[in-house]
DNA sequence: GTTATTTCATACTAACTAGTATTTTTTATG
DNA sequence: CATAAAAAATACTAGTTAGTATGAAATAAC
């Protein structure tokens, strides 16, 4: 990698960090290069403006990230309910990159960033419709494996699944503890087998 | 009401109401004071620092109003499945006070506040917890008047309520759609069904 | 190696931020 | 009505914000 492609994606990764623990809005530029030891020349060579960062924050480090490790996972899933639940767990539980007082990266970004920046809510809607669509297709896959009921509707379950995420995600922000998570997961398993 | 606290409660009622739609640490009091044609004078007389004012928003406007609305109607529910749908479905589609493009403000706040302000943890906690208790008592009675099965666990049913309304809000607000909340409450009402 | 282009460094600005100091007006109380 | 206290008005400050102007260093092309 290049030099000038390195410190674009110090910049990037560092900016995340920050922006995922304090917010968008209060993280400022002069705080991002202090913390990536970049100047401001080199910021605004790389990016325009604040928002353009981050946008590309969203395209170049969440969208990668959310498609190597929770879509294309489950895309060839042969056991949808079980690989499901091992998602959610695995992102509530155990995900080193998250931390339960800081909740969920896309949706902290989404609350905060629309209905004022429609750049951030076309970049954050394409990253969710896509796990959304993979969601709903594991469930027709299941179907047809006989592992879900055949009136069971793919597209409202996708919908369910991904709201208590994003939900529990915020519960788990205002109560800074895991043990909300646990409970929220025997639901969530309660709720799975409900569409066997 | 004497004139001053009726200043008090209109900066209350219009500062709530901007941070809503825009967030609040983009809500700048001097917006605040601009709407309410109230002056910095006024402004610091009722309250020592930002933080006491969106604490005082939390205590005297949000909670009253969830209590009237939506914890007191549920407290002597004689049929908490139908009424937990009903609750959600206004909620959702008809609350005059709430817009699809904005969220929930109790979500929006606990989102963008937690955890670097305690003040505001703590007061969003108690609210959540009061209307989380409400739930797990409703569904309690439910169960000894058989609507629903004994086997259903109330607290973990509570999580999972109360975080699939917080989560579909957020998804509302990324696709400024009802939509979406149309295909929630069609699931909604699918899991409340598989407690019977 | 010279030149052109990319990449980065420094110093600055104008607008905005929460909050303060001070004075004036309004209201309550005797 | 006089006076004290409550409530509100005005002008200000110090710090922070995103972004700019301009020049210097590094890299690539020839």
């Amino acid at each position: 990698m290049s030099k000038a492609a390195n410190t674009r994606l110090t910049i990037l990764q560092k900016a995340f960090e920050l922006i995922y623990s304090k917010g968008y809005q209060t993280t400022s530029i002069d705080e991002i290069i202090a913390t990536t030891q970049v100047t401001k020349g080199a910021f605004y060579y790389h990016f325009k403006t604040k928002d353009e960062m981050g946008v590309a924050i969203i395209e170049e480090i969440l969208k990668p990230t959310m498609l190597g490790n929770f879509i294309k996972p489950i895309e060839n899933s042969e056991n949808p309910i079980e690989d499901f639940y091992n998602m959610i767990s695995y992102l509530l539980l155990e995900d080193p990159l998250l931390d339960v007082k800081y909740g969920c990266p896309v949706g902290n970004l989404t609350q905060e960033m629309t209905p004022w920046n429609n750049q951030f809510s076309k970049a954050l809607s394409e990253l969710v419709d896509q796990w959304m669509l993979t969601i709903e297709k594991a469930i027709l896959r299941a179907q047809t494996l006989g592992l879900i009921r055949k009136d069971v509707n793919g597209q409202q379950v996708a919908f369910f699944v991904m709201s208590g995420y994003w939900g529990i995600r915020n519960f788990g922000k205002l109560k800074d503890s895991n043990s909300c998570y646990i409970v929220y997961l025997k639901e969530f398993r309660n709720y799975l087998n409900s569409l066997k």
